[in-house]
DNA sequence: ATGCTCCTGCGAA
DNA sequence: CTAACGTTCGCAGGAGCAT
């Protein structure tokens, strides 16, 4: 029955701190792609009270007078990061989901209930010492509960030493424990929600467990009404151990700059295609249609506003690089129209299905399809082997105006040897 | 009345 | 110096349409 989520504290700032120890015990933060917003804090950031999300232009200045160190966003060593700890964790059990890149939740079913808290240090101690990544561990029946113990072990509510397992409270202190946390923090409930509970006089955990699950399916949806049975300890939410495939696979950026001309946004947009296709094939499957979409700056509220996409089928479900980025140009060149400042692009495969599964029809030329997935091992080959990038159509560019901000990236310490710093 | 697809809203990290 | 505000995914539920 009893289920632990791990969670790895302020995850983007330890994976920079492991390689960087000069960043440890200072304020840093680590910005979103185009270095845009906060998206991680270390904890001397979040005494200093700035706010997860915030736009980084807006509290640049101050944060630099605090002394707060920014990072551009390194995905490609947290990625690393991540799989390394999630690998460690699944020895610790029999069934694992990894539901983010910094979170797992692990079954412990048929472990000593009376042994999980040192087996939550066991796991601590086994991750700190081989990776280096700090995390916290929440202890519960349900899923909801497990996130809501792990925010307690956090935030030194109840557990000890980073470990919180809401099996060793009684119905009195988990009451009052709920009583002292805002609705908000429970998972599903997000500020829109949040919100209606408050006019409906719901404001803390305790007012939300307790509450009719009739009437809040009634005036929610089922979602909330399975988060209110969670919450008493009923598991609603299974533990998906098995991974699915991907339904779609969305790449889209904003460009470091506006762009205008047609020709950059036919770059960038061969260019995600192309990533997209890359993610498609990991994956086995293979893709029906192809939606592109563009737009102007909504924060630019003073220039013309505009944003359209286009969803273009494709003759036969392919996840063929050339007809995916085909496909996708002509649907940008359909969309497309001169005279706006462009801030962002993007491209979503849709229709996703197993690449084994796929039907034949009687239109299929087997000869050409047989040298498509040839191509597109080889290229996937040589660009595993040389690099990413190493080989691409030339359709997605060199200069890449276009490109995002990342002023202050960190070096790829795990997965590029050129990247690698020489210790003289 | 029923079932499908498409689209929007919401939440999550 | 100026301009500068993330990305990707899934689910629920309603609209619209066909049967």
């Amino acid at each position: 029955m009893p289920l632990a989520l791990v969670d790895c504290n302020n995850f983007y700032v330890s994976c920079e701190r492991v390689f960087n120890p000069k960043l440890e015990g200072v304020p840093v933060v680590v910005l979103s792609n185009n270095d845009g917003c906060v998206v991680s804090r270390s904890n001397e950031v979040k005494a200093l009270g700035l706010k997860m999300a915030e736009p980084w232009f807006k509290v640049e200045k101050l944060a630099k007078q605090h002394g707060i160190i920014a990072l551009s966003s390194n995905y490609a060593l947290y990625g690393d990061l991540s799989a390394r700890v999630m690998s460690i964790l699944s020895t610790f059990t029999t069934r694992q989901e990894i539901y983010s890149i910094d979170e797992c939740f692990l079954d412990l079913d048929g472990f000593d209930p009376q042994s999980l808290i040192a087996y939550g240090q066991t796991i601590r101690k086994t991750i700190k010492r081989n990776i280096g990544i700090p995390v916290c561990i929440g202890i519960a029946d349900t899923k909801t509960l497990a996130k809501l113990a792990n925010y307690c072990a956090k935030k030194q509510l109840a557990g000890e030493n980073s470990v919180c397992d809401f099996g060793q409270l009684n119905e009195m202190q988990m009451s009052e424990l709920f009583s002292g946390i805002t609705a908000a923090e429970v998972w599903g409930v997000g500020p829109r929600i949040n919100q209606k509970l408050r006019a409906m006089g719901i404001k803390t955990i305790e007012d939300l467990r307790t509450a009719t699950p009739d009437k809040i399916r009634n005036q929610f949806s089922v979602v909330l009404e399975r988060t209110i049975n969670e919450l008493n300890g009923f598991p609603c939410i299974e533990l998906e151990d098995a991974e699915t495939p991907r339904q779609q696979i969305m790449v889209s950026r904003s460009f470091g700059s506006s762009v205008t001309a047609l020709e950059d946004l036919i770059e960038s947009v061969a260019y995600f295609a192309t990533r997209a296709a890359e993610n498609l094939r990991q994956d086995g499957s293979v893709a029906a249609s192809v939606c592109v979409y563009i737009r102007t700056s909504p924060f630019k509220e003073t220039n013309q506003q505009y944003q359209q996409s286009k969803v273009v089928p494709l003759i036969r479900p392919t996840d063929d690089t050339m007809k995916l980025v085909g496909a996708a140009l002509q649907g940008l060149k359909a969309i497309y129209r001169s005279g706006f400042y462009y801030k962002k692009s993007g491209v979503l495969l849709l229709g996703l299905q197993a690449k084994e599964t796929l039907q034949a029809t009687l239109f299929d030329d087997p000869a050409s399809l047989a040298k498509s997935a040839r191509l597109m091992s080889t290229m996937d080959a040589i660009n595993q082997k040389m690099g990413a990038g190493s080989l691409t159509l030339a359709a997605s560019g060199i200069q890449h105006r276009w490109a995002m901000r990342r002023e202050n990236k960190s070096p790829n310490y795990t997965t590029n040897w050129d990247e690698l710093p020489i210790v003289k």
